[in-house]
DNA sequence: CGTTTTATTGAAACACCTCAACAACGGTGG
DNA sequence: CCACCGTTGTTGAGGTGTTTCAATAAAACG
C-alpha cells in the first residue's frame, strides 16, 4: 500500500470538495514535523497549547488518568487526524495526548488557523466538518461502553479502527497495524486486563479475528460486523460532501 | 431567576468576546422557534436536515437505540446548544434527538450558516468553540461510563448538569429543574433502572442530593464533587475566551 | 376513580473484577 | 550465543457490582 505524503490533505479531499490551493497551504503546514517516541506525551492535561496538533505518522491516543489511577483511553488519533483545537479555541487541556508508537506530528501555529477562519471559507468547513465526525465516533464510544457488552464492544472497536485505517490508506484487505498492549485495549473499552485477554481469546477461538504481533488480521468480516452491531448509518460521516453552498 | 430571551447569544457572549453585530444576526436567528411536546423527536436517526436546531427552552437529548432495544443517551441538550450541525456538514442523522419536556426549538436554515461561514469569521468560531465545549462534555462522559462505579458516575453527572445550567441561568443556588424519570438516568449512565434506584437512595440517604417531582437539589455540594472526581480543568471551558485574534 | 406510568423491593444469576502466580516474549549486556 | 530482566500475555479462583426477573407500591393522568 502507498501512503500519501500529507494524510490530512488525502482525508479532507476524498470527503470533501476542498480547491487545490486549499490543498496547498495544507501541504505547506505539514511541511515540518516533530517526532515522538512511543509512550512519550505530545500534550499534557493542564498545558495550554497555542497550536494544533495533525498527525501524519504513527499513531495516539487521548486519555484521562483519574484520581485513583484508572485510565480511559478516549480516542485514537490516526496520520489525518487533528489532535485538538483546544489550543486555538479552549484554554487548556482537560487531557493528554501520547504516542502509541513513534510518530510524526505537524504543528499548525494559533494564528494560521485565524488566518484560515479568517479568509478560507471552505478550508475552514472542511476543517469543521472533520471535528464534527470525530465527535460522532466519540458518541458510538459512548454507546459502546455504556450498552454493549465486553465482546461486542471489542468487535465494534477494531471494526472501527480497520475503517478508519482503510480511508487514509492503511489497511489492507484485512489487516492493519494495531500496536496496542491488552492494558491499552482495556483502559480503551473500559474494562479490566485480565477480561479483554479472554474476551480476545473467545474472538480468536471463534475465527472473528486475531491481533499479534501488533497486527490485526481479521479472519471473517461479516460476523464481526454482526457481532459488533455495526450502524451502516454511522459510515455515511466518510461519503463525499458539498462544502461550496447553493 | 431570569431567563435571557436569548440563550444562545447569552451564552456566546458570556464566554467569547462576540460583538453586538454578531449577537443581533443570532437575535434575528431565534426570533421564531417550533415547539416540541415531551417525548417527541425533533431529529430522527437516518433523516437528512439541512438545518442547525438551537434550543431555546426545554430540556432535550441525544440518543441512539441498538438493535436489541438497548438505548444510550449521549447527550443533554439545553437552552443555548446547538443541536446538531450534522444537516450542515454531515450527510444524515446517526442517532436520534428527542425532546424531554415541552421544548423550543429555533432552525437555523444551512445556507444562513453557510453565510455566517463565508462573512463572520468571529462568529464562526464562537460557533466552532462551543461544538468543542461539546466535545470535551462528551470525553467526560466516556470517562465516566468506562471507568467509575455507578455511585461516582452518577454524581458526576449531576454535578456536570448542575455547573451547565447554572451557566444559563437556570439554576437557583442549590436547586435545578431535572424533569428525567429513572430509565433516562438509567439510559444516560448506561446501567439498569433498578441499579439507578438504588443508587439514587443511597446518595439521597447519605445527604447528598435527592431528586424529587422533576427537581434535583443539592444538599453536600462539596461532597457531591468530591465523590464525582469532578476534575476542575473541565471547568475551564467555560472561561471567557478571546476569538478576534493577535 | 380506574388506568397507566414510574418508583421500589427481594432474590437469584451472571458479567466482570481483583488478586496472585506463572509463562512467553523481546531486548540488553556479558 | 546465552543468561538475565522487564514487559506483556495467560490462567485459576474467589468476590462483587450490576443485571434480570418478577411482584408490589406509589404517583401521575385523564
Amino acid at each position: 500500500m502507498k501512503l500519501p505524503r500529507n494524510p490530512w490533505a488525502a482525508k479532507l479531499r476524498q470527503f470533501t470538495d476542498l480547491a487545490d490551493d486549499d490543498v496547498e497551504i495544507l501541504d505547506r503546514l505539514v511541511a515540518e514535523t516533530e517526532t515522538y517516541e512511543s509512550d512519550t506525551d505530545v500534550v499534557s492535561e493542564g498545558q495550554r497549547v497555542d497550536w494544533v496538533n495533525v498527525v501524519v505518522e504513527g499513531m495516539l491516543c487521548r486519555y484521562t488518568v483519574l484520581e485513583n489511577g484508572r485510565r480511559q483511553i478516549t480516542a485514537f488519533l490516526v496520520p489525518g487526524d487533528m489532535c485538538d483545537l483546544h489550543g486555538f479555541l479552549l484554554k487548556e487541556m482537560d487531557h493528554s495526548i501520547g504516542a502509541l508508537t513513534l510518530s510524526r506530528v505537524a504543528k499548525v501555529p494559533r494564528q494560521v488557523v485565524m488566518d484560515i477562519t479568517d479568509r478560507r471559507p471552505a478550508l475552514t468547513r472542511a476543517l469543521w466538518w472533520s471535528t464534527l465526525v470525530d465527535e460522532a465516533v466519540l458518541r458510538q464510544w459512548i454507546v459502546n461502553v455504556g450498552r454493549r457488552t465486553a465482546y461486542e464492544r471489542a468487535a465494534h472497536l477494531i471494526w472501527e479502527l480497520f475503517l478508519r485505517m482503510s480511508v487514509v490508506g492503511h489497511a489492507a484487505d484485512r489487516a492493519f497495524r494495531l500496536p496496542l498492549t491488552q492494558q491499552e485495549l482495556a483502559d480503551t473499552l473500559g474494562m479490566s486486563i485480565v477480561h479483554i485477554n479472554r474476551t480476545l481469546q473467545r474472538l480468536r477461538t471463534e475465527g472473528i479475528f486475531t491481533l499479534a504481533n501488533g497486527y490485526l488480521t481479521i479472519h471473517d468480516p461479516e460476523r464481526l460486523q454482526a457481532i459488533a452491531g455495526f450502524n451502516p448509518s454511522y459510515l455515511h460521516f466518510y461519503e463525499h460532501i458539498g462544502l461550496r453552498g447553493r
